[in-house]
DNA sequence: CGACCACTTTACGTTAACGTAAACTTCCCC
DNA sequence: GGGGAAGTTTACGTTAACGTAAAGTGGTCG
C-alpha cells in the first residue's frame, strides 16, 4: 500500500487540527498551491508536506513568510547560482536560531524544576502545619 | 563586588536590545513594578530577572500572559494551597511544549542539513558544467 | 425534489505586541 | 539660562494571522 494521492480541504484540517479558513489562508499568502478540480482545491502530497513545515515553523516561531522560505528549500528549483548562494545564507541563518531555543529550553527546564520544588516545598509545609 | 542595585529603563532597554517602549509596556501588562523615583522609573534586580524570562520565553513562543505566569512562580507568594496546585500543573502544562519544540528542533536541524547539502550539489553541478 | 453536507468567494472584524508622534518635565553642562 | 539628553504621559496607528459572517455552488441521499 502506497501513500495517498490527493486530499481534500477538510481532509487536512482534520489531520493538522487547522480550520479550512487557515488553509485558504496560508495559499493566499503563497505557501501552498493546490490544483482545481472545478473549483474544489486539491492538495498534493507536496501541499502536505508545506502544510506540515509551516506549522512546525509555527510551533518554532517561524513568520509564515520565514516558513515559506524554508518551503522553497524543499522545491525543486530551476534556479540559478544567485539564487542557491541567498539560500544557503538563509539556511545558515535559520540555523543559529534553533540553537539558541535550544539553550533557551534547557534553561527553561531547569527553571521548571526548580519552581515545582519551591512548590511541593511550600506544599508540604502548608500540610505538616495542618495536623 | 556584588551586582548592581537598581537599573535605569535605557539601561535596561540597551542590555536587553528593547525600546523603552516595550519595557514600559510590558510594565502596563503587569508583567515588571519598578518603583518610582519621583516619576522616573527604578528597576530592581528582580525586575531586570523578570525582563529576562520574558524575552526568553518570547524566542520559545510564549504569549507575554504565559510569561507572566512563568515570572509569578518565582516571586514568594504567601500563597494557599489551591493556588499552589494550579501553579503545579501550570508548570507541567509548559514543561510539555518545549518538549515538543525539541523534537521540532531536531527534525528542523536534520531538515536543513538535506537542504544545505542539495544546495550544495547544485552549486557543483552548476560548475562543473562551466568549465 | 428538498435538504443537507462540504466546498467556495468576498469582505469586514479581532487580538497581541508593540511603533510612533506630540507635548511635557528634569537634570546636567557650559 | 539655553539647550541637549533622557525620562515621562497620552493616544492613535500598524502588522501578522487568522476569525467570522454572508451568500452562493455542487454533489448525494432518501
Amino acid at each position: 500500500m502506497t501513500l495517498k494521492q490527493s486530499y481534500g480541504i477538510g481532509e487536512l484540517a482534520r489531520e493538522f487540527d487547522v480550520t479550512t479558513r487557515t488553509i485558504r489562508f496560508y495559499e493566499d499568502q503563497g505557501l501552498l498551491t493546490p490544483r482545481r478540480r472545478g473549483q474544489t482545491r486539491i492538495y498534493s502530497p507536496a501541499d502536505r508536506v508545506a502544510l506540515k513545515l509551516i506549522l512546525r515553523g509555527k510551533r518554532l516561531g517561524f513568520s509564515l513568510a520565514e516558513s515559506g522560505d524554508l518551503i522553497r528549500l524543499y522545491q525543486p528549483t530551476g534556479d540559478n547560482r544567485q539564487q542557491l548562494g541567498a539560500l544557503l545564507e538563509k539556511i545558515e541563518e535559520k540555523r543559529t536560531q534553533p540553537q539558541q531555543q535550544l539553550v533557551d529550553i534547557q534553561v527553561m527546564q531547569q527553571d521548571l524544576d526548580a519552581a515545582e520544588e519551591r512548590a511541593r516545598q511550600a506544599l508540604k509545609e502548608l500540610e505538616e502545619n495542618d495536623v
